[in-house]
DNA sequence: CGAATTCATTTGTCAGACATTTAAAAACCT
DNA sequence: AGGTTTTTAAATGTCTGACAAATGAATTCG
């Protein structure tokens, strides 16, 4: 293998990126291990460290694992949907704080395909499903409750709604978009009021859920969105005639 | 700053973690420049070329470009949509050739969503998303056009389609779903009759666009993705008898 | 034969050096 | 004085060489 030095990109880059296609390619299969570092400096003509920030590259999006004494080195890494749910909600949250993305936009996003998974749930989720979702719930009424707990309940919940649909490709899209919109959504369930709505229409979506009934978990998961959209504007529109 | 040198992961990953959620927090804003690559090898304790394999693992995940020169330096990097497509598309390839997700889970995935976006693209997709789709249409009816070709004009058509919805969070979503199948529809698309199949549901899907047929949009999309799975089944059968 | 030890291999880390790029500061010429 | 060229300083990019630490295998010893 070549590596061109007089490209625009560092070679750690270029090296990163051969080995990347590779992987993608197919051409180094899963659990395989490649050359070691020194090898992999003899062939791509270039130092150790140089391929050392190659191989961290790799390893920050989980296409490899390292590991070290006589029989160690690099494998390419068998990217479990787990790995897969924490990038895509780091970069999910970053998209949304780094893009000034509004909050009905985001909010539209994580409801169309939320309610794409209803109909999915409402005909295969298990006992446990609905379990958890009633659990949350329950939680959710708890007096006392600080509201990073009741955002994360609602997270369970949902994440729960989602799961139940059996489609671990669905969890994997959607975990990006639930989980992502939380520090958005801590804004705005601050009020006690708010809290009993929100539960109220919960209640309503397992109600669905547990009975197949997949229009009225779509409707009652449009009432959220819009009551959701509606509570945000009031918390923009009373911030702004407070500080105006 | 400091860093536990007994910790059971690599200094480089941990400075990485701290700097990453230093970003995530808002602590360290957009474009905001890190200290030099000497100065941070201070503050942490370690050396130069550790920081330097944290600092690419955070380029890996585009959080920080780098600039050489006088004023260079590492800069806290705006995660564009652009970014976060090129990573989701990444990951959600080896997701579904790592993990022996069948073929039917992952078009139901992609369709539930695609479907999620139908009435929102019905509502809202501009001319020119309308335009995107007839001309792919046309292109997917030219005679002698090789399969990968046909594959990416597919591939375009339900990106207009999905663009339509005119939110660019969906879009990103959708991204990861609608590519990462590319490779695996290749497989099934190669037949003449099958094409013919699938340009006239296109067909369907973008007079119910046009004509902001939302339930029709839904019923076309519907019929793709059984024709699809369909046609796999077929495959897979007829590669099962020649081979047995 | 089994347990302890040695050994070889590989990654992790460090120190120091030089090359390259870049913008600002300084010097220079008109 | 003004504009152009040169110099300089700061930063990242890369290399060399070395040692530490981990780990499995080979070897030695009881």
């Amino acid at each position: 293998m070549k590596i061109d030095p007089n490209s625009s990109k560092d070679l750690s880059a270029q090296i990163a990126q051969a080995i990347r296609d590779a992987i993608i390619s197919g051409q180094l299969p899963v659990d395989k291990r490649l050359p070691s570092e020194a090898e992999l400096a003899e062939q791509f003509d270039v130092s150790r460290p140089t391929v050392r920030e190659a191989l961290k590259r790799l390893a920050a999006q989980s296409l490899i694992r390292t590991q070290r004494g006589a029989t160690g080195g690099a494998f390419v890494n068998r990217l479990t949907f787990e790995d897969a749910y924490g990038q895509q909600i780091t970069t999910s949250t970053l998209l949304l704080s780094m893009n000034a993305v509004s909050f009905e936009t985001a909010c539209e996003a994580r409801y169309a395909l939320e309610r794409a998974c209803a109909p999915l749930s409402a005909e295969r989720r298990g006992a446990d499903h609905l379990a958890t979702m009633r659990a949350e719930i329950h939680r959710q009424g708890q007096p006392g409750l600080s509201d990073e707990a009741f955002c994360a309940s609602d997270v369970a919940f949902h994440r729960a709604l989602v799961d139940g649909a059996g489609n671990p490709v669905l969890s994997y899209q959607l975990a990006g978009a639930v989980e992502a919109m939380q520090p958005l959504m801590n804004m705005i369930t601050f009020t006690a009021r708010s809290r009993e709505e929100i539960i109220a229409l919960h209640t309503s979506i397992a109600d669905a859920i547990e009975h197949a009934a997949a229009p009225a978990a779509d409707t009652a998961l449009s009432a959220l969105q819009r009551y959701t959209v509606q509570l945000a504007r009031d918390v923009i529109a009373e911030r702004a005639a407070r500080s105006g």
